[in-house]
DNA sequence: TATTTCCTTTTGAGTGTTCAAAGTGAAAGA
DNA sequence: TCTTTCACTTTGAACACTCAAAAGGAAATA
C-alpha cells in the first residue's frame, strides 16, 4: 500500500510531466512543488524507483513508469471525484474544494469512491474542467490550449482553469471565465502583454500570465493554428 | 495539531473510560484495544501526558485531562457525523460505515464538517444510536444500560449497539435489534447464560455476551432497578 | 516470608520522512 | 583551458511511531 507521501510525490510528478508526457522532471522542480529541500527529493525518488513507480536517471530527472502512472491516475480520480462531490452535493464553491480534496483523496476507500461516482452519474470532468480518469485508468484528453497562445478572432469554449490557486479562481469566476463559457478573442496586444476577449457579452482584458492559466478548446475552424 | 495517531489514542482512552468517566484506564487494556505491544503504549502515553492531554500514573493507568476530553469529543463528533452522512446521503448500510469513518474522521476539515452537520439537520445521534457531541463539546448522555443486566418484564427501547463489529451489527439487524426497537424481557436464564426477549412481536434468545453489546433505555417504571 | 505470576517499563533497534550542511559534477563563462 | 556557478547528491542527524526482548514492581499464592 502506497503511503500518503508516496501518493503525493507520484501525483506531483504526473502533473509536472503533463505538458509533455514521458518527459523527465528535474528533481529541483519537484522539490519546489513538494515544498521540501532538494536532498529530501533525491532520497524519496530513489525509494520510488526502488518500488518500481518511477525511473530515475541521476542528475537528469524522473519519469513515471507504467505502474507509477497507474497510481497517479488513481489518485487523480479520487481527487477530482471528491472535488465534484463537494461542489455538487455539499454546495462548496469550486474555488474552495482543492485543499479539502487534497486531504480526502488519501482517506476514501474504493467502495466509497464508487458510491460517489455512481451518485454523481459517472461524470467525465471535475469542476475545474479537468478530466476524471476512469476506474480503469483512462483519461479523456481533449486538445486544449492556453488562452495566451490565442489569435484575434479565435473562438472557443473554456475547458479548464489550470491555475487553481483560490485567489485566481475567484478572479476568474468574477469575470465569467469558467469552464463552459464561450469566448471570442478580440485583440492580442503583444507589446502591452495583454489579451482582450469577449465573454458573456462583456469585453475583458487580462495579462498573458493570467491568460496562460486558462485553457480553451477552440472551435474547429481555428484548430489549424495548433501544432 | 494532533497527529492521527494521537487522535486515535485519545479517542480510545475516552471510550475505555466511558463506563465510569474519570476512571483510570490500564495501559494493557489500551495496548489490546490499539493493537500494539504494551511498550508502545507506555511510550505513547508519556508523550500524551507531556502534551497535556492525559494524566498518567505509572503502573496505574491513564485518564483524560479536560484538554484530552475536548479533543476526544471533537474526534467523536467527526466520526459520528461522518457515519450518519454515509448512511443517509451515500446509502451505506450502518454495519459498513464504521471502518470508513475511522479513516475519514482524520481528513475532514471543520468547514466540511459544518456543511455535513447542516445538511443532516444538526442531528443528535448517529446510526448506532450514539450521541453526536456538539461543536462546543456537549454530549447528550441518556442513561443507558446493557441488556445483560435486565430483569424479566423490563420494557424499553434499544438506544445503542455498543459492539460495532460488522458481523455483530448484521446479526443484530437481522433480528430487529436496532436503535428505536421496543423490547420486553421475557426471561433471564442465569445458569443457561442467556436472556429471552420480545422484539417486533418475535421472541429472541441471546447469550449474555451478545446482550452486553446492546444498550437499552428502560421505561420509567423500571428505572429504579438502576443505581 | 519466599516465590510465582502478571502487568508495566526500559532498552535497543528499525522504518519512513524530513532537514542542514558539506561534497560533487557538468555546463557556462572567462 | 580554467574557473565559477548551479543543480544535484551524500552524510549525519532528528522526529514520530513501532517492535522484540530484557528487566522491574506489585499483588497473589504457597
Amino acid at each position: 500500500m502506497a503511503s500518503r507521501t508516496v501518493e503525493d510525490y507520484i501525483k506531483q510528478i504526473y502533473q509536472e510531466q503533463q505538458p509533455a508526457p514521458g518527459q523527465l522532471v528535474s528533481l529541483g522542480r519537484l522539490a519546489t512543488a513538494m515544498e521540501v529541500v532538494p536532498g529530501t527529493v533525491t532520497t524519496m525518488v530513489k525509494a520510488l524507483a526502488e518500488a518500481g513507480l518511477v525511473s530515475y536517471e541521476p542528475r537528469q530527472g524522473v519519469r513515471l513508469t507504467p505502474a507509477g502512472e497507474k497510481l497517479a491516475l488513481h489518485v487523480l480520480r479520487r481527487h477530482r471525484l471528491i472535488e465534484l462531490f463537494l461542489v455538487q452535493v455539499l454546495k462548496f464553491d469550486w474555488s474552495e474544494v482543492h485543499a479539502e480534496a487534497e486531504e480526502l483523496e488519501h482517506a476514501v476507500s474504493d467502495r466509497l469512491l464508487e458510491r460517489i461516482d455512481e451518485l454523481l452519474g459517472r461524470p467525465g470532468f471535475d469542476p475545474h474542467g479537468d478530466p476524471i480518469p476512469s476506474a480503469a485508468g483512462e483519461v479523456a484528453q481533449p486538445r486544449l490550449h492556453p488562452l495566451n497562445a490565442a489569435r484575434p478572432a479565435d473562438r472557443g469554449v473554456i475547458a479548464r482553469i489550470a491555475d487553481q490557486q483560490a485567489e485566481f479562481l475567484r478572479y476568474a469566476t468574477a469575470r465569467g471565465l469558467v469552464p463552459g463559457a464561450e469566448v471570442v478573442i478580440q485583440s492580442v496586444d503583444v507589446p502591452g502583454d495583454s489579451i482582450t476577449l469577449l465573454v458573456r457579452g462583456k469585453s475583458r482584458t487580462l495579462g498573458r500570465a493570467a491568460a496562460a492559466g486558462i485553457l480553451v478548446a477552440w472551435q474547429p475552424e481555428t484548430a489549424a493554428s495548433e501544432l
